[in-house]
DNA sequence: TGTTAATAGTACTTACTATAACAATAAATA
DNA sequence: TATTTATTGTTATAGTAAGTACTATTAACA
């Protein structure tokens, strides 16, 4: 195997596959956040994704939350406290495990969700069917692989 | 177009495209980030970010690093103030246009860079070389696609 | 010329982010 | 049983992150 040096680095053919992640990730969270930011929903990105995670369920733990979100615990911590104090959520102890704690829509939380949640996917609903039923299936499946490459 | 609904939401499918390049992206990122932290070269992400963008350049503007690294103007004022404090980057004034300043590296910067750009490609290479050179040009193709969708 | 618009960068606010350290609880094991 | 180990969630800290407002400068144009 070669050695990576400052100088051979740009034979490294796997960069222009990052930079592609990024930018294709980086393109899709800016149109995310401006739909988010537009829909006077007053919700953040990182707030908007715990609600739709929640939506239709009858709670989730911080640790599932999490995991399903991407935003790690000490995070989720006071993502969930602004929620909170919107009266979005609420937390519940769990009988039987108090180390557990779940986490759930409130009636005013589920309303939000039936809100936005169809409006946000139809914003961008109006973007992808603008990519081809074929290419959205190998991007799944190279996406998928890309994940497994990193775990 | 059916309108979509908390009820026939599930149908869209586009969702899972998006569940994966987040799954993806933050598989690589919390990789990439490991690689940082561990490497000892006391860089987070957004600063080995710029000094990677900067390796081999006479400076950039503080506008084409952001628009390279995907870092918004007012956090790369902070990035770049605590990369100025750590002594591995210089801002210069441009000649002739008051408005803009040049960020480059210092020469304890470049050693840096010399250093730590080539060893974090060897650790990205390693896992990047488990993907298929054909897999590879596919996703490159196929997240220019998504990228372009959403600008 | 004077006015207006565009560009570049900084200051500030609020929120998010990861990590590490911590406390509480539960599970595993000797 | 007693001790250890693992899990869950919170707290503390430092560093992004986006957005707005602001200053300074440059360019466009009437």
């Amino acid at each position: 195997m070669t050695e990576i040096t400052a100088k051979n680095v740009d034979s490294q053919d796997f960069i222009p596959l990052v930079r592609e992640l990024l930018n294709a990730y980086h393109a899709f969270a800016s149109f995310d956040a401006n739909g988010h930011r537009l829909s006077g929903s007053d919700l953040t990105v990182a707030q908007a994704n715990v609600i739709f995670t929640l939506g239709n369920t009858d709670g989730m733990t911080c640790k599932d939350i999490g995991d399903w979100t991407h935003i790690t615990k000490g995070t989720l911590t006071g993502v969930i406290d602004r929620l909170e104090n919107k009266g979005l959520v609420e937390r519940w102890a769990v009988e039987g495990d108090g180390r557990k704690t779940i986490i759930a829509l409130t009636r005013q939380g589920d309303r939000v969700f039936k809100k936005e949640f169809p409006r946000h996917l139809s914003y961008l609903k109006e973007r992808f069917d603008q990519l081809g039923a074929r290419d959205r299936d190998q991007a799944v499946r190279l996406l998928q692989k890309i994940q497994q490459i990193f775990m």
